[in-house]
This record gives C-alpha cells, sequence and structure tokens, in this order.
DNA sequence: GGAACGATCTGC
DNA sequence: CAGATCGTTCCC
C-alpha cells in the first residue's frame, strides 16, 4: 500500500509566512471502489484531483470548517488518495505555534496539520514534486519496518478496513485510538 | 430549490 | 459530549 511508504516522507510548505516541515506518521488510504472515499461516486468537480494524475494534493473542506490534505496516489483515473493524518513538526515550530494557537498540539490530526503548515483550499491540485509552495521529500528515512495497521477515523462506511498506518515510534500521533462505531 | 450529511476540532 | 459551520451531493 502507497499510504504506508508516506510514512517517514517529509511534508514541506512555504505559503508565504514561514517555511514549515514535518515528517509524517499517520495516514489512511482511499480509493473508488471504496464507499468511505470522496471518489466513490465517479468524478465530481470537488474530487477531479482525486482523479487526476499521482503526486498531487487534494484539499477538501471537512465538516465546513477544517481542512484536510491527501496525496494523490493512483494512475490518471484511478481516484486513489492518502489522507496525512499526523505530521511531526520539525522546521517553523514558531510560525505552526503562532497559526494553531499557544497550548494548542501542532499538527497531530488532519485538520490541524494544514492550519499549521498554511495549507487551504487555494492549494488543491498543486504538484507535490514540482518545487511549488507545498511538497513532499524524501530525506532517506525509511518507512517504518513495523507500522502500527487499524481501521480508519471519522467515517462512518467501511470502518472495518485496515487502511490506516502509524509510524510507531512517534510521540506526536495518538495511540491507541478506538474508532467510531 | 431544498435538505441532509460529513475523511474534525474545541471547549464545556 | 455537543456545537460550530458550510460545501457537496442527492432527491424532489
Amino acid at each position: 500500500m502507497v499510504a504506508a511508504e508516506l510514512l517517514g516522507k517529509l511534508l514541506i510548505a512555504d505559503t508565504g509566512d514561514g517555511r514549515t516541515s514535518g515528517r509524517i506518521v499517520e495516514t489512511e488510504a482511499y480509493t473508488a471502489d471504496d464507499p468511505a472515499s470522496h471518489s466513490f461516486r465517479g468524478l465530481t468537480a470537488r474530487n477531479a484531483v482525486m482523479f487526476g494524475t499521482a503526486g498531487r494534493l487534494y484539499v477538501y473542506l471537512s465538516y465546513g470548517v477544517h481542512t484536510c490534505a491527501n496525496v494523490v496516489t493512483g494512475a490518471e483515473g484511478d481516484g486513489a488518495a492518502v489522507l496525512i493524518r499526523a505530521v511531526e513538526p520539525i522546521d517553523g515550530v514558531a510560525v505552526m505555534r503562532a497559526r494553531r494557537g499557544a497550548g494548542r498540539p501542532l499538527a497531530d490530526g488532519p485538520g490541524k496539520l494544514c492550519q499549521a503548515f498554511g495549507i487551504g483550499l487555494g492549494d488543491n491540485g498543486l504538484d507535490l514534486c514540482g518545487g511549488g509552495p507545498v511538497g513532499l521529500l524524501d530525506d532517506g528515512t525509511p518507512p517504518p519496518r513495523d507500522p502500527i495497521v487499524g481501521p480508519r477515523i471519522g467515517i462512518s462506511k467501511a470502518v472495518d478496513v485496515p487502511w490506516r498506518w502509524r509510524t510507531p515510534t512517534s510521540a506526536t500521533a495518538p495511540r491507541g485510538r478506538p474508532h467510531r462505531s
């Protein structure tokens, strides 16, 4: 699964008021034949980026309040993407704290990391490998040999499919969090 | 044209 | 544990 290989990669963003980077420690996979996926009902205006080429950024608005960031992983027309659920901050921690607010967790959730990295709906469709304001970087850190695999979070369909991956040594990502029923 | 429903987060 | 908050989708 591509979602497991994203663990350990660096997420970088330079959205204007400061450069931020961090290591991806939790991901979830979504495919077109998955009832919980935005691409399940076919191509629409919102999910068009998901059906595009791999390596681009799919951003959507969640609960009318938060934005969530995905990496498109499938070939053209596939409609597959990986949701970035948690990141361990590395560079630009001060910027993240300013964006998130003092005393709040920085990037241990999909909505939180978007705010910390300054990723918004306007970044939808960005090429993550093209030197743009948001990108993915491989610094040679391999994905964990023993990732924690479990059911995805916050969805109501296909709840039992174990398509969530987490770096076991991460202190940032919440551990042992039960999924909803 | 309208209504229902979220791939979440926060504060009570 | 419930409210916030609004775009997307689906049904009439």
